[in-house]
DNA sequence: TAAAAAAATGACAGCGCTGTCAATTGTTAA
DNA sequence: TTAACAATTGACAGCGCTGTCATTTTTTTA
């Protein structure tokens, strides 16, 4: 039925260790061999088995998803990027959620690490931020990749790949600031995210490329949902609150930018004539609010593939230089920002 | 390091085989043996290793979860029911994203399925509604499992888990009738979705039960989308071409209810004083609109749970009568509904 | 040109489990 | 009590592959 290396083998006329050679990418197999066995793999469509080769074999097919993030767009998007590089290579997806405030994740997560044989993890925020958490499984036997929000790893314990919070944001805050804006408020995300910080690290960054004073009473906590969206735009724009009313909000994320879409709209205030909205992470939702949300873009699928692909670099032991990878959401001008409006 | 069988086996004094029947369940293993074996297991923390399972048995270990869902709440949801299920009976879960709309979906996934020794797999909507997918599936050496809307299963190809949307629509309708209303409009979803027929079906059979004439000018086409909620909303509420202007509205979904919303702030229609919305799913969405949406809450968790075991249940030929489980989604009343307006 | 070194290939055991079938034990009926 | 049967248990091969190490072939060096 379906071909073994057995049946490449005799194909090929070579025996099956030679086969798994190649299959393996090991060198020391002659050039004209190989061929005679990359072509008899080909003939017979033969793929190998995952079970017997990580049965036999000392080091696993097997990598694991291990996620805890309330965005569940962003966990499909991640999902897909990781699962087409492992479908790539040959790999196993094992999928883990799991709960990152709880006292054990911890310990629940090595125990599933040993006892599946997984070679490699991949983690996302809030997981991927956790110091312990990921000194735990480093000293395990396994290769660990992480995304993280920056342009530097923050540390040695694995390879990351990058997203550039920062540098999305100061493009997105110099779109404002483009558009005529001087007051510019910004809502924030839960403070102790990576994200939260290094987007209000890119936001004073533009602010001060352009000499413009940062105003405190403009940033506004909030904690990436939408409540905090409507609340801080209701802050900002409230006359008792609010010495100077800003002309432009940055939102942390897209949802809060729907709140405060939403708030603005309760108050009477059009959007964009008299106030520019942008959001951030252009997520389904970015498209299915009124106006559409300008916001910044970032390759969640590329980001994942990419971070499997190292990983199983790192994993098959392959010298794929260690680049760290980095990406930087771009700019996605919709219908929520316009030029100030001199009247408003 | 990690226990074997065969550790197992020396420590209850018994062959392999024996232990290999206990984990099993096999019958013919005498009581006291039974328990010898299931303290060594116990003592020992030992868990079967899933590839060596699966390359010595005939049966395989492996269950798929194949999805085409635009909607990554639903997904993640069903990913993490189905997870739990395997989890507990030491199953493995292969993810398997896919394009139904492709012209050789089904190709792709016979050959996976072959590929992988895969025992069973989890269908959700729309694949599950396709008779050709379905059937090329079922004709494999492979169990089947599906997610359908309905209250009987529309053939004999698979056991199904239902979710009554129809009885649930009714109450919807329901609900809004209580509250005074006399006019309902009902916004669709795909046409051709199961999902949809059975709400509007649902919707039907209330307004019967109450003599309440069914308008069919009432009935918009729609598509599960945000714009087609705005859309539909507007047709339903402008004056030159509605003879009659609803005082509720039943939104196939609640991306469509959010939709409807916003197109009621548009033209300045106040919900729910003026007019009432309702939306179905109960997504995360519908607590993120403002008034938050009176919804029908399908508890998608554990309907996946379900599905997962009535599944490796199958596999394992384990005698567990092929109950067709059926979920009826609940009634969740939340601030977008209230009791009709006599002035509006 | 032969000897030594290096490169390429293969034979074979064994990963942890299940399937087959034979051996043992317990149970029933005559 | 014993033959005949059923229930229980075990020995062993083998799933498809990789690791180890021995063998063969090729290349290099003197």
């Amino acid at each position: 039925m379906k071909a073994t290396i057995n049946d490449v083998a005799k194909h090929a006329g070579v025996s099956i260790k030679t086969v798994s050679r190649v299959i393996n990418n090991e060198t020391s197999v002659r050039q004209v061999t190989r061929e005679k066995v990359q072509s008899a793999v080909n003939e017979l469509n033969y793929q190998p088995n995952l079970s017997a080769r990580n049965l036999a074999g000392t080091k696993s097919f097997s990598v694991a998803y291990i996620y805890d993030n309330p965005n569940a767009y962003y966990i499909i998007d991640m999902q897909n990027g990781i699962l087409s590089a492992c479908k790539q290579q040959g790999f196993e997806l094992l999928i883990h959620p799991c709960d990152a405030k709880s006292a054990n994740v911890t310990e629940e997560v090595v125990n599933m690490v040993k006892n599946a044989r997984i070679a490699g993890l991949i983690l996302t925020p809030p997981l991927s931020e956790m110091p312990h958490f990921v000194e735990a499984l480093v000293d395990l036997d396994v290769k660990v990749v992480r995304i993280l929000s920056g342009d530097v790893a923050p540390d040695k314990l694995s390879p990351c790949v990058m997203v550039n919070d920062r540098v999305a944001a100061e493009t997105i805050t110099q779109h404002l600031i483009d558009l005529g804006h001087k007051d510019i408020g910004f809502i924030a995300g839960d403070a102790e995210h990576m994200s939260t910080i290094e987007r209000i690290k890119g936001y004073k960054i533009a602010l001060e490329k352009s000499n413009m004073p940062f105003n405190k009473s403009l940033l506004i906590d909030g904690d990436y949902s939408f409540e905090s969206g409507v609340n801080g735009a209701k802050k900002l724009m409230s006359c008792e609150q609010q010495a100077t009313k800003p002309t432009a909000i940055f939102s942390c994320n897209d949802e809060i930018a729907a709140g405060a879409l939403f708030a603005a709209r309760l108050m009477n205030i059009s959007i964009p004539e008299q106030l520019s909205i942008v959001g951030f992470e252009n997520s389904p939702f970015s498209r299915q609010t009124w106006p559409k949300l300008t916001t910044a873009d970032q390759p969640n699928n590329q980001i994942a593939e990419d971070a499997a692909n190292l990983l199983i670099g790192q994993v098959r032991k392959l010298k794929n230089p260690v680049t760290i990878s980095q990406y930087v959401p771009e700019l996605v001008v919709r219908d929520s920002s316009s030029q100030r409006n001199e009247h408003s």
